[in-house]
Order: C-alpha cells, then sequence, then structure tokens
DNA sequence: GGTCATTTAAAACACTCGTTTTAATTTGTC
DNA sequence: GACAAATTAAAACGAGTGTTTTAAATGACC
C-alpha cells in the first residue's frame, strides 16, 4: 500500500468504500482518510465525486463487460458458421457466469459487484447513468443474441423475460455483499459456483417457458 | 388537500417523494414544504425522519402484505382439505399478482411499488430493516408454501430460485416508476396486467425447472 | 543547481441536513 | 370565557458535505 501512487490509493479506497457503504453515504474525508491521501486530491484528479466513481466503475466494469461481449459474440459467431440457432443456455451462461465468477477475483471484488448490482435500480440518476451507459451495448448484444435463439418468441415477451433475468441478477450481486439473514428452519442459499449454475437453469427455464 | 390534518399531509407528501426521489435525497425541508407544513411538524408527528418512513412504508404495505398472506393462507388450506399439493404458480399468483396490480391504486401507488421495490437492495440499514422487518412474515409462508409444492427439490435450491423471483420482482417494482429509455429497434417490455402474468409464468417456469 | 510543471497540504467556503428550542397559536373541555 | 393541552411557527444549532483557494513540497529536465 506504500508503493502506488496516490490516485491509484484513492480509486481502491473508493471502491471498497463505494462497494460497501454505497457511493453517497461515503465521505470524501473518509476515501482520503483510508487512502492515507488529502481531501483535495480526489479533486485534483478526478475532478469531481462523480469523476472519482465513474473511474471506480469503468476500471473493472471495462474488462468485465469485454469478457462477457466476447463469449457472446463467440457463441454467435461458431452457431453461424455451423447454421444453426445460437443456444439460449449457452447465451445466458456467457453473461452469467463471468460476472458471478468475478466475485472471486481477489479481496474487494464481492463488494464491487453489489455496486454494480445496486446500481442499475439506484434512484439517483449520477449512478445509473453512469452505469447503463457502461453496460447497455452488452444488454442490447445480449438481447440480439436471445432473439436469434427463440426467433419464436414475440419481441416484448422475450425483452420482459430479459429485465426478469437481470433483476435476479441484480438481486443476486447486491446480496453478495450483505451477511445473510439466518432464520432458524430456512437454509443458507446457494453461493458461488453452485449459485451461478442454478440462475443458469433458472434463467434459460424463465426464458424458454411457453408462450 | 385542505381539509386534511397535517399528519395527512406530510404522510402524502412524503410518500410521492420518498418513492420518486429515494428516502435520502428528499429533505424534511422539501417534504414540510410540498406538504404546507411547517418543519418542525415531522419531528413533532413521527419523532424523526426514519419515524416517517416507517409510518410511510407500514400505512399502505401492511394492508397489501394482509391480502398477500391471506391468498396464499387460502390456497394452502384448500390444498390441504383436498389432500393434494398446492400448486406452485398458484402461489406465485398469490404473491405476484397484488404486488403489481397495487400500482393501479391511484396516484403514487407506482411510485410506492419503486420504494419498496428498492427497499431490499437499499445500502443503508435504516431503510432495508423497516422493510424486511415488515415484509419477512410473508416471505416465509411463501416459502413454506413453495416447499410443500415442490418438496423433492433440495431447500437450499428452492431458497436460491425463490431469490431469484424476489429479485426479478424488485427489478420490476423500481423501474415501474422510472421512464423507460427506449431504444430504436428494441422494442420497450410489457406493463402492468400482461407483465405480471408473464412474471408468473416465467418464475413458475424458473422454480420447476429440473434439478 | 535552477526552473518549471506536477502533485500534495492545510484551511476556509458555502451550503444542506436533521434536530431542537422557544414562542405563538389553535383546539378541546369544563 | 378560561384554562390546559395539543399543534403550528420561526429561528437557531451543530454537524457534515463537496468544492475551492492558497501555499508548500516534490519531481523531472535542461
Amino acid at each position: 500500500m506504500t508503493q502506488i501512487d496516490t490516485k491509484s490509493r484513492i480509486l481502491n479506497a473508493a471502491e471498497q468504500l463505494f462497494a460497501k457503504e454505497g457511493y453517497h453515504f461515503t465521505s470524501l474525508r473518509t476515501i482520503t482518510t483510508t487512502a492515507d491521501a488529502n481531501l483535495a486530491a480526489v479533486n485534483y484528479h478526478f475532478g469531481s465525486k462523480e469523476g472519482l466513481l465513474k473511474a471506480v466503475i469503468e476500471r473493472r466494469l471495462k474488462p468485465l463487460n469485454q469478457r462477457r461481449a466476447d463469449r457472446i459474440e463467440k457463441i454467435l459467431s461458431t452457431a453461424a458458421t455451423e447454421q444453426r440457432r445460437p443456444r439460449t443456455t449457452d447465451l445466458l451462461r456467457a453473461f452469467i457466469e463471468p460476472t458471478l465468477a468475478f466475485r472471486n477475483e481477489g479481496p474487494g471484488a464481492v463488494e464491487f459487484i453489489a455496486l454494480i448490482g445496486r446500481a442499475m435500480n439506484e434512484p439517483d440518476e449520477t449512478v445509473r447513468n453512469c452505469f447503463i451507459q457502461q453496460v447497455m451495448p452488452l444488454f442490447i448484444l445480449l438481447y440480439e443474441g436471445l432473439k436469434k435463439a427463440r426467433p419464436e418468441l414475440a419481441e416484448e415477451i422475450l425483452l420482459t423475460r430479459l429485465h426478469f433475468v437481470l433483476g435476479a441478477m441484480s438481486h443476486v450481486m447486491c446480496a453478495g455483499a450483505r451477511p445473510q439473514i439466518s432464520i432458524p428452519g430456512i437454509p443458507q442459499p446457494l453461493t458461488d459456483t453452485p449459485q451461478a449454475e442454478e440462475m443458469i437453469r433458472f434463467a434459460c427455464a424463465g426464458l424458454e417457458a411457453p408462450c
């Protein structure tokens, strides 16, 4: 923590704190104290608190989105060369698996995923727009892929169902960073890989439900 | 707006504003101005901002939860007297239908539902706890009912899938209050009754997916 | 080594927030 | 109408926020 420069230290501290406490509950003073930096350094390096948030999100989300997009595009291209429909389950897996697997990529990853999961339903536009802008092309890519996988499904219905999947994902992503409330007689839900597999199964069944 | 007392006017204004802007972005000054009341009236009538939130949520959520619980219990009792399993789709319908139908119950209902939908994933415990406390018994009732409907399913898996359903619901509830972003070539998702029906179909298919 | 741009430090600014205090007013009751 | 309780009004409090300003320190380069 001593070698890296101030900008990175702030970025790391902000990521951790934004994700754990939420964007608006994290003050710049808390961030700079954690990062062992001066208060003004945030505005110097990132322009504003919003700029910092944008940097935090982009740093991690860009590679993740790239990974997901690559997988989806690969599925689509091989399906095209083999002259068949892409499989719903493959597309969903390409979207879901890297996202949930990301939670194991080092410390703070679970919290970052929670930040992203929460971003979609933020009441404040600052966070939501920043997220949507980053992720919308990927959503569209997935949607277009699913349309090829299930062309007989009416488009509004497919889109509606895709929204359900996104909601389920968002919720799971958020929940990962919270201590699960345990109730006597009620088991704990799955986590990690089995959860991802279960979500793929669930989403696939839902998407392929009869019309 | 002139006849009703200050307490109710504050409650109405707070409901509208909390739901639209979010709890933490709504100041007591905005609320009291909207309600045409004095700033101190909030602390006088509700003790604190949190107390006001609690009152706002309880006023609407209690009857809604009662309605959902009644329907679920009725399904369970008739299934018991007919000595058969309750149907997954019936249980889900009892849970989903009143919730989404609630959005048509007068002005501000859509926003209130968004407030509730957001509450589940709120980073701040103030809002989340207030919501969870109200809704947990209903979740357990639904879970126990689904366990009877699908006894062959491992409990952690059932619970995990139920979480997916809740996530999908939460997301839909939030989205209802937002202007939908329209993209050329991408249709709008369903709303209102068809959306509720589609969600029941989706959730049922997901829950009944093979293990 | 001196010069200049980059970076860090410390302090103050301007503003908003929830809450509290004190006083005035309204309302209910005998 | 008078008294007491409930309610409303106005003002200030104290703490916290993001941002800006001004000054000091650091580092690169000729």
